[in-house]
DNA sequence: CCCTGTGAACCTGTTCACAGCG
DNA sequence: CGCTGTGAACAGGTTCACAGGG
């Protein structure tokens, strides 16, 4: 319960707890039990009730898990309680719809500013985030206080943005480029391929034929 | 080595391991061994060698992989040997960069229709893909032979779209709405939850500074 | 001698089952 | 009685280590 070392798999399950207790908190639901959620997210109910008990003891038994609370907690847990400052990398048009995805702000995240290194995009806004030059990277992370950043360059340019960005002083780095980034061990790294996930769709999808 | 059930691991790896081949055959290397992938990917030279035991022998005791015949294999494997045709539906700014995004095209998906419900999107082009209204999805599907749907609309209407998507024969669903879908067993379905992506770095951003 | 392929050992995440409390 | 929390049993994925081939 104190700072055992939690395993990925259960940081994941984490974001869909919370997914769906921030739905059920829209609709008025107050209270939820392990198997009513294990249902809706195709888990085991167990799997949620040990999930949780690495963080602590947050149900009643006989009742379930009020919703609220437990939606609050597991924001604290992965650190979404308070707005946190995020950067873009990259103003393609991957980097673009990410400044306007909503998801992001719902979840209490503050997007920032965005980086580019064409003239055409430099000094304008994509919806409220104004886009600098990467050469402004360093001062515009010091000066906002910036821990994540996404990255949507193209693959030849990741590394040496990453590199950039871990010396800034980022903590992590949501990576859409599909390169393997090397970063210092204080520096974690998500990379979301997106080519990949369809194609292990197309894997899927021609086993489930048989 | 026939027809046993492939671990999700594996295939995410898989699509890891096709990614390094490709750049390595770009780049004219003719052959490559598990110690050098394990390097440059992060994971073991071991786990290479069992991933690609799943499915055959593709080594050579003494010298390692041929670069390009083992990428074309892991084509094969994948199911991108051949063109496979993708629809998006959705045309917001999410699903107009998933239609621009050049990695699936270098992958060898054929994105051919998007479709929307947006009276002023309908009948335009997005890239050199058309919009359509969402009521041809069945027609458009079964004519080009659809097996794959990227699905990015809100996450209200998400399962109602996979419903149709569904009926009309598609055989693997790539969600990025952040909801669980109901579909039949012979529909897979991978949800990509973006900002979910985010909060799970948010969580090891936190832990990493201990 | 190098590197693959693979059974065996290991380990970690999941499921089970039940004690305990409201 | 319902549902949580959790030790114990289980399962399956990973690592090890070595036989075997070029």
């Amino acid at each position: 319960m104190t700072t055992q070392p939690v395993p990925e798999p259960v940081v994941r399950r984490l974001c869909q707890y919370l997914r769906e207790l921030e739905t059920l908190a829209e609709r008025g639901v107050g209270k939820v039990s392990s198997g009513q959620m294990a249902r809706d997210l195709h888990v085991t109910d167990a799997q949620i009730r040990k999930d949780l008990a690495y963080f602590g003891q947050f149900g009643r038994p006989g009742v379930g898990y009020l919703v609220e609370p437990l939606r609050d907690e597991l924001r604290r847990i992965l650190g979404t309680d308070r707005p946190l400052n995020v950067i873009v990398v990259g103003a393609g048009d991957l980097g673009r719809a990410l400044l306007r995805y909503r998801g992001f702000r719902r979840k209490g995240f503050h997007l920032v500013a965005a980086f580019d290194v064409t003239k055409s995009k430099i000094g304008r806004k994509i919806g409220t985030v104004p886009v600098y030059h990467i050469d402004r990277l360093p001062e515009v992370i010091r000066e906002q206080d910036v821990k994540l950043a996404v990255l949507a360059v193209p693959a030849e340019a990741a590394q040496s943005v990453a590199e950039a960005l871990c010396e800034a002083g980022v903590r992590g780095i949501l990576n859409f480029a599909p390169t393997t980034l090397e970063t210092p061990d204080d520096v974690a790294v998500r990379l979301v391929d997106l080519a990949a996930h369809l194609e292990q769709l197309s894997f899927q999808a021609i086993r489930a034929k048989i």
